[in-house]
DNA sequence: CGCCAGTTTGACCAAGATCAACGCAAGTGG
DNA sequence: CCACTTGCGTTGATCTTGGTCAAACTGGCG
C-alpha cells in the first residue's frame, strides 16, 4: 500500500523519476546544494525544537530523523521517519509544528528560507519539483491516517515493515535503526503490543528476527496479505 | 490545536492571507477562474472515485465534500472535509488515492490539470500560492495524525467541534453537515462512540444538541481544555 | 562478573467496538 | 389523515483489542 514516501527526494538523490533532469534543471540542483550547509547531528540531539521559527529546511544525508510531536501529558507521537535522500522541516507555518530528531548518527544538508525561495524564484523547474515532492507527502500522510485511523495493530506493524523494505529498497531484509519506542509511536501502539505482533509473525513464519534491529522476510506475502486495502 | 486547515483555498475567497492580492496576481486568479468548470452534485454523488485518473483539481463553491478511502473488508476512512473555499483533488499520484463525495448538495469548480499546469508556468505567484496550500494541507494532517494516533474518544470529537467551529468561524454554534457515520470515519471511531460522547458532553454542560445536526458551545473552555497539546 | 538500557513475556484491565433494542422524524401509500 | 416503513441517532449489555503494570531476559560494557 506505500508506493508514495515521506516529504521525498527533490532530485539530486532520487532514482524513482522517469526523467533525468535536463541541463537547466540540474544547474538547480546544482545552485541548490550551493545554498547548503552540512550539519551533523548524534543519537538523540535535537535538530529542532517544537515551536522554534522554521527558517529553513533539511535533506537528510546519512542516518535517520524521526519528527516528533509530544502532547502535555507526555504522550509522544511521530509523524515521519526520514532517510537519506529524505527533504524535511520544509514547512507552512512559522512555528515548528513538531521536532526533529537524529534516531542515530545522523548527517544533514541545511538549506536557509530566504536563500531557497529565492531561488526559486529564478528556477520555476526547481519549485515545481519541491511542489510535487510536497503532494507526494501529503499523499503518504493520507496513507497514514488510514493506517492510524483504521487498522488493526497486526495490519499497522506489517504495514510499516513493508513500507520501511520498500523505502529502503531491501528485499529480503530490513535494518530498523529506530527502537521499539519510536515504532510504537510511528504506529499508534505501546512497545508492548508492538513486540507482541513481531513476536507473533516469528511465530507464524513470516520473520526472522536475528537481532531486535534487523527483520528478515521469510514470507512476504502473509505480511502482504495483511495489509492489502 | 487546529490553526491549519484543509488544503486550504488559493486566494479567491480566502479571507485569512495578510496581504490583498495585487494586481498581477489578481489577474493570475481571474485566469485560473476562466480554466474552471462550474459542477453540482447531489447528496452521496460521487465526483470522483478511488483509481479515477487524477487529470483535474475541484474548488468547493457551496456545500460539503468528503473524500472517502475504503479498507476490502468495507472499514471506511475520511482523510478529509472540505467545504466552502477549500481545494481539494490536486494529487501527486496520477491515480487518486481516494474517492470524493457529496455530503450534501454541492457546487464545485473543476479545474483541467493540464490547462492549470500551463498556468502556473506563465504566473509563478499563482504556483507559490497553490504550493502554500498544499504545505498548510500536510501541516493539517500532521495534526490529524497526531489525533488518530493518539487521542482518547472524548479528545477526538472536541477537537473535532472545535476544528469545525473555526473552519466555518462559528462561536457561539455549529452546524454538522454530515452524518455520524461520516464523523466516526473522519474521528476513526464508531457512530456509538460519538454519539455516546455527545452525550456525555451534553450531560456534563459542555454543549447543547438542538438537533442532531446542531451544536451549540455552552462551555467551550471545557471542549478546549480536552484537547490541548 | 554485574549493571543497565532496551526488549520480551505474562497477568490483568479498560477504552472503545460490537451486537441489539429502542426512539424519532420524514416519507409513502392506502 | 393515519398506519407503516425507513433511515438515523441514541442507549444499554457484553466482548475484544490493545493498554497497563510488573517481572524476566539479553547483549554490551565498565
Amino acid at each position: 500500500m506505500f508506493k508514495e514516501f515521506g516529504s521525498g527526494g527533490l532530485g539530486l538523490a532520487d532514482n524513482s523519476g522517469a526523467r533525468v533532469a535536463h541541463s537547466s534543471e540540474l544547474d538547480a540542483l546544482i545552485a541548490l546544494e550551493h545554498i547548503g550547509m552540512r550539519r551533523s547531528f548524534t543519537r538523540d540531539e535535537e535538530i529542532y525544537a517544537e515551536g522554534d521559527r522554521s527558517d529553513c529546511w533539511f535533506r537528510v544525508v546519512a542516518g535517520t530523523v524521526r519528527s516528533c510531536k509530544l502532547l502535555a501529558d507526555g504522550r509522544r507521537h511521530i509523524p515521519e521517519f526520514f532517510f537519506a535522500g529524505d527533504s524535511f522541516g520544509l514547512d507552512a507555518a512559522d512555528e515548528r509544528f513538531a521536532s526533529a530528531e537524529a534516531v542515530g548518527d545522523v548527517v544533514v544538508m541545511r538549506y536557509p528560507r530566504g536563500a531557497t525561495e529565492r531561488l526559486l524564484d529564478e528556477r520555476p523547474e526547481l519549485a515545481r519539483r519541491m511542489c510535487s515532492a510536497t503532494l507526494r507527502g501529503l499523499t503518504h500522510a493520507h496513507a497514514r491516517m488510514l493506517l492510524l485511523g483504521r487498522m488493526t495493530a497486526t495490519e499497522r506493524v506489517a504495514s510499516f515493515l513493508l513500507e520501511l523494505a520498500e523505502r529502503r529498497d531491501a528485499k529480503r531484509a530490513v535494518e530498523l535503526p529506530m527502537s521499539r519506542y519510536d515504532i510504537a509511536d510511528y504506529l499508534g501502539l505501546t512497545i508492548e503490543t508492538v513486540s507482541r505482533v513481531l513476536s507473533a509473525f516469528k511465530r507464524d513464519g513470516a520473520i526472522a528476527v536475528p537481532s531486535p534491529h534487523r527483520i528478515e522476510f521469510r514470507d512476504r506475502n502473509m505480511l502482504a496479505e495483511l495489509c492489502e486495502a
